[in-house]
Formats: structure tokens, sequence, C-alpha cells
DNA sequence: GCAAAAGTGTTAGGAGTACACCCATGC
DNA sequence: GCATGGGTGTACTCCTAACACTTTTGC
């Protein structure tokens, strides 16, 4: 590979991250108003280019950490986007990522370096976004409704543990629809991601509820 | 995006294939030996770095094209390999693709403009490879099996339908074990990827069997 | 005592797996 | 007629999905 020949010039990637939550029992995702050209005064997914001297997943947290406050998101690979005209600046490819954060336990850093605004939106008011984040997040949401019953994605929610009936609320909100309790409870212990406590505690009830959590990486079997 | 700064120039995109066949019943991978620097001497997977003006799977395909002569091989994205220092060159991000073709109908230019030669290799004799190459091929078969009855890869073997015994016998070399007969015709014929046709014909045995083919993108309902 | 939520078991259908016999053909 | 391979059905297990009643607690 010849470094100089121009065809290989002015070419970078993209880390871009579908940061999701669950809001009042919605499904939210995380978009922040860019603050510079291209598309200035557009939403975007949270991401940017990747520098030289990092890691894919480091350019990541770099990103969400300047852009919105939020540090050491964990995060799981969803696609390569690379049409050849999706920047307008120059050639990027974009790998994308997918997250989930507890909105209500994080400040979301207003204001800073690139940015204008960070803001929770609805899935179903995602305006038009800059790139092509639109089909992006399309992608990523699918993805999500997947794969979420086979990750423990949602474990930043309870970092205290959790009741069945309040995990399963978090999965009916991410998956749109409702679940039969019994097949739930079923389903989730056939995972073997989450095992029980001794504690016990009511939710939005008024019976005490067995209070589980998620197995750590190493607990799993 | 500053396209000046320094921290995001000198970097691009590794566009890589795992192309795989069947020969003699053994899951084989195509390896290029390369001419030029780095790794100069050295096995490595087909592919190589994108131009800024095609497309990923365009660019894969001119690699491909230019290093083994094959056109218009069918891929599916298998994975991202980032490491920073996987590249001793500069920062390469590799997007990873996953081919099948039919070794026997093929010939493989040899000496092309940049390898002295391409070979298939028994996945069981893989050598050390390039760059993380040995990396990505674990990876790739990993993948292979695992989407290998979701998909239509094989039908590059089947250009005038097969016989299901003969399908069966190149879904156990993939997969690197035997199937039951019974089991496997129902299944590969409830995956809704396959239909009759009104030919017979023998394949290794004494008995005709049913001629079958792939339906085509269109046709699946 | 009643409303609200937690907890639990059964049944039926579909998919996966294991396994054995008859049929057609070439020699 | 026999060896080779093609074609088929059944039983068991597991997973999914549908569905109703009892228990605990706060008020």
């Amino acid at each position: 590979m010849e470094v100089n020949n121009p065809r290989y010039q002015h070419q970078g990637i993209h880390v871009i991250a579908s940061i999701f939550t669950i809001d009042k029992g919605k499904l939210k995702i995380l978009l922040i108003k860019r603050k510079n050209n291209p598309f200035q005064g557009k939403w975007a997914l949270t991401g940017g280019a990747l520098y030289n001297d990092e890691g894919l997943e480091d350019g990541l947290n770099r990103e969400i950490y300047e852009k919105t406050g939020l540090k050491n998101i964990e995060v799981k690979l969803a696609n390569v986007f690379g049409r050849k005209d999706r920047s307008p600046v120059m050639r990027m490819v974009a790998i994308t990522y997918i997250g989930m954060v507890d909105a209500k336990k994080v400040e979301v850093a207003k204001d800073t370096l690139k940015t204008s605004n960070a803001k929770w939106f609805s899935i179903e008011e995602i305006p038009s976004l800059a790139y092509d984040h639109n089909e992006i997040i399309t992608d990523a949401i699918k993805i999500l409704k997947e794969e979420i019953l086979k990750t423990d994605f949602l474990k930043v929610f309870f970092p205290n543990g959790f009741t069945l009936p309040e995990l399963q609320k978090v999965y009916e909100s991410v998956l749109e629809k409702q679940l039969d309790r019994r097949n739930f409870r079923k389903k989730i212990l056939n995972t073997n991601m989450i095992v029980p406590t001794t504690e016990e505690k009511s939710f939005e009830g008024k019976k005490k509820a067995k209070v589980y959590k998620f197995k750590r990486k190493e607990e799993e079997v």
C-alpha cells in the first residue's frame, strides 16, 4: 500500500453510538444538536471522527464524553455504514454501536465544546438528522429489540438489583409491547443472566417482590 | 471536523473477505501470498485498502478481482477489527466479509499485479498470516457456521439445482460434522429457502433423487 | 374488605433430536 | 440378488404462547 496514493487519502472513521434510555416507560434516544458544519444546527447521533491514535471504543467513549459528559458507557457493535457519499466532507465509514444509559442518574452535560444541545427524543419523534443517522437509528432499534433478551444491557437501570415486575416493565418499553408475566419469568430465569438475592422490596405495588440482580460476567456458567 | 487536523489523517479502511469453498468435502479458505510490504511473502486474506471513491463492497470486489481474478462474489458483512496497531503502516480499520465460491468452476488468477500466489488452504492448516488475519478467519468461521442454515451462501455450488443428499454433504463439510438425513430434510425444507423442481437426477447413489433449487430473493415469502 | 400487584401451573403447538425400515437402482 | 444410497415417520424433549386463580399488602 502506497501511503501517498491520493486514492487512499482523505478517508476517516466515524464511531457512532445510538444511546438509548427508558424514560417514563418510553424508549428514547439521545441526540445532539450540531454546533459545527457540516449539518450545523441539525440533530445527530452521539459520535464523531476517530483519532488515529485511539481504539474504536476508546474513540467512541471520548466522543460520548465530549458531547454529553457521560463516561464509560458500555456499548455493543451494531453495524457498518459505508455509502461513499454519506459524508459531504470526505470519505467516512461509520462503525455504529448501541448503548443504554439510565437517564435519571445522568447529568447530560449541555453546551459542551462541539454541541449546543443534547436531548432525549422519543423514538416516534425523531427529526430529520445529519448524515445517514436516521437510517442508523432504524437499524439500531431493530438490533436492540433482537438482542435485548440475550444481553444484560438493562443492568444499567438496576445497579442495586430489581424485581421481576420492574424488569419486565423495562423490557416492555424496549420492545414496545406487553409481555405475559408468567412467560416472562420463565424466559428470563432460563437465560442464566440473573440470580435471586435474599432481599425483597415493593415496587409500584403493595406486595413485596423478590429482588434479583444481573450476574457479573465471571458468574455466568 | 477539521479535515487538516493531524489526528484525523493517515487513516484508512481495509475491506477483507474470508472466501471459502468446499473442496473434496473439506472447508477451505482462499489465501494470497503478499508481494509487497508490509508482510511481504506472508499469506493473507483477500482484500486491501479501500479507495476513497468507491463503496465498501465495490472496493472489496475490486480487491478480490485484482488479487484472484474472481468477479462479483456475493459477500456478507461479518465484523469490524479496529485495534489501533493492527497495521504497521498507518491506522487501518478492517471491515470483514464472508464469501463462498465454487473452487471447481473458478480459475484463480495466479501471479496478478500485487500477489505472487493464491491458494486454497484447509482450515486446519492455516499458516501464520499477515496483520490480524488469523483472528479474522477464526471469527469468520464461527459466523459462517452460525449463519449457514439461515442464508443461501451455498447456492454458488449449485447453479443448476441440487438434490438434498448433495446439499447435505456440503452442509456437513461446512459444519464439520455429520447430520441426520431425516432431520436435515425437515430443517432445510422448513427454512423456506429452497423449492422442489420437477427434475430428478442421481448423485453418488444409484437411486434418483428430486432436484431442488434455491429460491431467488423475490420468491421468498 | 377491597383494590392493586405478585406469584404460580397447565396445556397445546412447533422445533430439534434420536432412531429403523422400505424402496429404487446399478452391478 | 445384493449393495448402495434415497426416502419416510415416530417419540421425546424443550421452548413458546395462551390463559386464571390465589396471596399479600396498603388504604
